[in-house]
DNA sequence: TAGATTGTTAATCGATTAACAATC
DNA sequence: TAGATTGTTAATCGATTAACAATC
């Protein structure tokens, strides 16, 4: 029998709450905010106050009855429950507009994320700068893995490329990907993987209104 | 007392899963395959099969016994539902590169959208050329979101512009927009919005992470 | 026919909400 | 103190799953 007792399991739903939660309490702190209450958070997120203190809950106690909850103590106690505490260097793969706008991307930083590494397989765009980093070949892409320490890699290849560039990513020891590729893909159940695909979000938003569209 | 029955209430879990769905049909479909079951399905996004055809029975009854679903005809099926058997105009507001990234995207035609405008302030873009259409002034919008008779904008702009283009589409008429920028943003119950932010996705990886990450 | 798979029901599971004692 | 708000419990609500008759 072993001595350890069960982790204490925190639904996935939860989780995935806490970055908003953060980003709206980083607002709130710009906006010199210094108390605010979990009814207040659930206005501004559309969220009942009873959620909001049954998910911290699950984290230990940051309120105080009466007062409320001090914004930028709620700030650092998520950021360290996240562990964006620090900056977590990321791999980015697929040089294109797309690819582009992510390495030109200011906000990442000051959010606990930096792109450390561009790589694509086009010729024409090898040895370019954009952003901070100059792009390079997809086969110097495990050494700078390895050398960053890297966890996270960012897809954005076109769908063709994508399951192939998950699987180098992989084999080079990257633990999650976000993929922007319109595809499902195939990897170790111990990898995360997450999706942006605007294409799935337009395609919910059709379904509740009125039809009146082009034919084709 | 009204004669009508109540809507049937479909739970949007359920529609936010059918755009999945019709991508790997999609996907199927053009790998030949003539029919598929709930339970390769299941496999190939992860679900159960049981949830599968739970979902499809809220819409009707699209499969054979013994057989499965005919994989054409039920992509045909999906797309009348989610009303994707047609072209959506889409408004983009913003052309900075991730805006030039979207315009210059050539997936979204075969999946029912199209970018009919896009719009920007700084008068250094107005004029330029990107994907299939001119970069004009934000003043410029209402009339073509009229003309268009379009319901969808994606907003590609900066935070701090965020709120006040969402009240410019709003009041042109859009009924659902798609939010890059990173903040919630505040709009009539009956307009839809939708949000795209990666960072909300890397944070919700690091928790799960081990942390190894370089000191702020 | 025998095998396979649907559509649907009822049971289970998990998430949200309402309510309130504790307490600042 | 009186008012406000937390953290937590129990009740409610809703989604997923298991099971199976129907039937291709």
């Amino acid at each position: 029998m072993s001595l350890s007792t069960p982790v204490s399991e925190i639904p996935d739903i939860v989780i995935s709450r806490l970055p908003i939660y953060l980003r709206t309490l980083r607002l709130l702190h710009t906006q010199k905010a210094e108390v605010t209450s979990s009814q207040e958070l659930g206005q501004l997120l559309g969220l009942s106050s009873a959620q909001i203190r049954k998910d911290f809950s699950h984290f230990g106690e940051f309120g105080k009855q009466g007062t409320g909850y001090n914004v930028a103590y709620l700030c650092t106690q998520l950021e360290k429950i996240l562990k964006v505490d620090c900056i977590w260097p990321v791999i980015l793969v697929g040089a294109g507009y797309l690819g582009h706008a992510l390495a030109s991307y200011h906000g990442f930083e000051q959010r606990g994320f930096r792109i450390v590494g561009v790589f694509d397989n086009d010729p024409a765009k090898i040895g370019s700068q954009i952003g901070a980093v100059i792009v390079e070949g997809l086969d110097a892409m495990p050494a700078a893995i390895g050398q960053q320490r890297c966890q996270i890699a960012v897809i954005a290849v076109p769908a063709t490329a994508a399951q192939r560039v998950a699987e180098l990513l992989v084999a080079a020891g990257i633990k999650s990907l976000l993929c922007y590729a319109p595809i499902k893909l195939t990897v170790p159940s111990s990898i995360r993987v997450e999706y942006i695909d605007p294409v799935i979000h337009f395609q919910h938003m059709t379904f509740y209104l009125e039809k009146a569209c082009v034919n084709d």
